[in-house]
DNA sequence: TTTTATTTTCAATAATTACTGAAAGTTTTA
DNA sequence: TAAAACTTTCAGTAATTATTGAAAATAAAA
């Protein structure tokens, strides 16, 4: 398979990839792009590749920089900008983790706090409380597991870097 | 705050929660309502309770049924269907993740193992191949974490039934 | 300051995804 | 076997979500 072919159909999977989960189709096909990319790329350049419209390549460029998972990098010379990805992948895996806790795990925490507060004298209540507090044990405890994790793996991670300075 | 209340703001919030992962916002709320019925409802009653139409509801009970999150239960004496949903919530994450893992990490490493293919002739080769290959040792390597998760979850679990019962 | 290059915004539109409701299919009862 | 009760399917439609493209805003150069 060439080079080209391989990168496009890379660019298809990870946008559906993405898409299946809550990530915009082009955004995921933005990353993909530029984590194929060895120079960083314009937005004419995406706009080009990927087919899209000026407006669609700026929203979703600006959405990849909320998330740090993409750089600027100027070019001396070029007015233009120029934006690269982050390509070490264990990164780009804990970035995308904590920008999904921070949108999804601390609003839903929240909001079964809340539902906690309902009328015990209905009968009903009593199983209700129960699944709010099972829901908020199980997503918490995954929660914290998932950083301990991270922490094991980040020591590994490092651990085998120093193994190699020795 | 009254049961019915806190039960359809419940709905609600499952509903955005599910469709901000690749699920079904109707799928998602079906599952609410029945996770907080402690009876089991017929497909009559969650037309009603959500305002869904009789073929909303029949396709998102099946797919339900399919994720094994939701069971049939006959009622005697009566040739209506009802529906109960498993109220363990270790054991929905337990299927949900299960399921999902099946339709997207399985697909998604075997596409990535193809694009290894990718001729390395190319310059830019080089940096694709490695690009795939720290991708597919991250989902493997996340893939296994959630395993262990589950398990140190269980075991946790477990532990705190043993310790109940010393 | 004016011109030019570039980026950003957002109303209109397109694409996608989900839902409805009635007809067809199935199962049960009489 | 026929009728009744209930479930399933799916073409048409509605709702949601994403994209375009041109105008406005901003930044750099002349």
């Amino acid at each position: 398979m060439k080079f080209t072919e391989a990168q496009s159909e890379f660019i298809q999977l990870w946008g559906n990839f993405g898409s299946q989960w809550g990530i915009n189709k082009t955004m995921a096909q933005v990353h993909a792009l530029l984590l194929t990319s060895d120079e960083a790329l314009s937005t004419d350049d995406i706009m080009e590749t990927l087919a899209i419209s000026r407006g669609g390549a700026n929203v979703n460029l600006r959405e990849l920089m909320v998330w740090n998972l993409v750089y600027k990098s100027a070019k001396p010379g070029d007015r233009k900008e120029f934006f690269v990805a982050e390509k070490d992948m264990w990164e780009v895996a804990k970035r995308i983790t904590r920008e999904r806790k921070r949108r999804e795990i601390e609003p839903l925490m929240h909001h079964l706090n809340r539902l906690k507060t309902v009328d015990e004298a209905d009968p009903q209540s009593l199983n209700f409380v129960k699944l709010v507090g099972d829901i908020e044990r199980l997503v918490g405890r995954m929660n914290k597991t998932s950083d301990t994790i991270m922490k094991m793996e980040e020591n590994a991670f490092f651990g085998s870097i120093i193994r190699l300075l020795k």
